[in-house]
DNA sequence: GATGAATGAGTGTTCATTCAT
DNA sequence: AATGAATGAACACTCATTCAT
């Protein structure tokens, strides 16, 4: 099917096609530098290119941000496989999954605000990435329920919104790491301590 | 101790203080409409003053959050001493203080982004309102963790900052409220499951 | 005469004559919902063809326009022709054909400027059109002169020009409607009331 | 009452009302040279000043026109008074005044377009401009209908979009001066010879 | 013949902050 | 103390036209 189109299109057009990878590379930097909320005239300009092929590619910065982030869903997408495998339970698994998706969410400064809002507006172009990684959550917690190592009440959307919490907190390069690594186990466990009778054994 | 200090400058000038007041009430209402990166100088046009006068009171943008949320701290004062007494217990009360802060941060769209950076730069204005809150959070946490009911590794600044996650996650008034919520379960109860030895009672 | 420098370029191509016609379809639709100052690119893009396809066959704007308009052309010869014939007198044929060219220059909103200036450049592809126009206006208003139905002051392109100006008066389709009417009647019969020898008493 | 609230502002600050100055100065030579759809920005650079300095002067560019053809009403107003004194009859007098708002609106190229639409729209601030040279026509048509040398079924609102018209088909420094001259001449008497036997007979 | 990528100056507008008055 | 004018870079985005493929 993807074939069918792409033959129609013959020519991806050589220079085009190295002006996308170099805006993207380029756009790579510049968030990396500046968070995502730089400037889009700015990137073209370091790319060399003027600002309207930088908008024939890309029409607007999420579109811009979203494949930017989907050259990373190899990525992540790796990890997954690698957690399904070497994953020793269920809940290690859902565990490493959410690490990946806050890694992933850290990617540039300020990217978890338009990753967020990507949840509830389903117009964005991130809003198919996020989809798709919120169908992977589901799929590495049901695993987990299944087993009967995490809670049935949980949703899938919360578990990921949780990780661009966390992502939020880590914030700027700036930001308190142990913060962050400190909402993950919140998430995971709670500040809670199970009124345990007998003798409740739980790993922090 | 506020007070010896101004009494250096004796009179505030009735007006200074009419017009001080007024930029606080306008602002509330303005940063209430367009959250809290709406324009300074509209706020300045609406109260109908001039923006050098704003900026003779405030600062700058996180001088006028600072001084509009510790209009607030009464109210978040009030619930503190109501929790204290009425909450049946220390980890009810310390859930309570939590919600009450989730609230608090949710005042104005975006207001969590800056008090996440105050609790990081310490430059800010809002860092002390911030700090406030943090030990207030630090003595409910110790009180639940002296009665075995919260976890002893957790930090009031992790508490503090999973409440303002939970803010985030609320987002503007658009967003999914029930995520917002589940945050907050999360971050009391975790997504594991306590691996119970027994008869794991599971609803689907 | 253009169909011999037709025959050296012998087949156009169907395909080029498809796109052609497709181009000016789409063109006439555009132009009707954006006026003519719509953007070109637009309209190559709801043609489905690329931009330079749409430049082949129109070098720019105005050589658009005109093609578009000479297919109006046969609308408009018909209608001469009717006034020619069915006409109760010389003034009337003027009239109906100078309302034919107003309406004619009322199909896009924004058409009387570019008609206006290829009244003068002579530049322009679509000085042809409108000279064929202005041909056509002198036969009738010399029948009209002839029979001292018309002014023998009076020279075609300036009524031709009045035409436009009604057309620019109507402007807009939210504009007022009866305004472009008294245009076109003050321009048939001025403000002017003729000095009345007998004794015309007119209260205001 | 202009005073009282003139003494609340009490100082136009030297400097505001000198660079204010300055822009409609800059403003008026660009214009005239590059016609009124010239850009704000290098109206701005070429007066030395700021764009925002520009953009608070003058919100948008119908405010400026409105500025800088207001800075012209004297001239309209005197030539009106003159008309009114000096005119041998009613008819001259509109007729001089029409010529007089068609030159005015000849200030600018492509200045009748914005003043046609804010005959139109009421929101511009052109609107209010418009609005009292309509006016002032009203008043020399009544004259001139009183005296019976006008026609009554004529509207002040018609005549002032003819003299736009009449500004329109001037056009461009470029365009054909005569044409300009017969489109008013065709406004006053019309093109229609009236058919008089003895008597005139005219039909509306 | 057709394509569509590239250009890049240009658009109007905003805004936090400073400083002359 | 208050004012509000000035700043001017920055913003996202457009578009007619060219030209390599």
């Amino acid at each position: 099917m993807t074939e069918s189109t792409a033959s129609k299109r013959r020519a991806p057009r050589a220079d085009a096609r190295r002006n996308r990878d170099h805006i993207l590379d380029t756009a790579e930097q510049y968030f990396s530098e500046h968070g995502v909320t730089g400037s889009l005239d700015a990137i073209a300009k370091r790319a060399g290119i003027g600002a309207g092929t930088l908008y024939r590619h890309f029409p607007n910065r999420e579109a811009l941000l979203a494949s930017l982030l989907s050259a990373r869903d190899e990525q992540l997408v790796a990890r997954r496989d690698e957690l399904r495998t070497s994953a020793k339970n269920a809940a290690e698994a859902l565990d490493g999954w959410l690490n990946a998706v806050t890694d992933w969410a850290c990617a540039f400064d300020g990217l978890p605000e338009p990753l967020r809002a990507a949840t509830t507006t389903n117009l964005s172009p991130l809003a198919v990435t996020c989809q798709g990684f919120i169908t992977t959550t589901d799929e590495f917690l049901r695993a987990a329920q299944d087993q009967g190592e995490a809670r049935a009440d949980i949703r899938a959307l919360d578990l990921f919104l949780a990780a661009l919490a966390t992502s939020w907190v880590r914030g700027a390069a700036m930001a308190d790491a142990a913060s962050g690594a400190a909402l993950a186990a919140l998430t995971r466990s709670g500040w809670e301590q199970a009124p345990d009778h007998s003798n409740t054994r739980r790993t922090a």
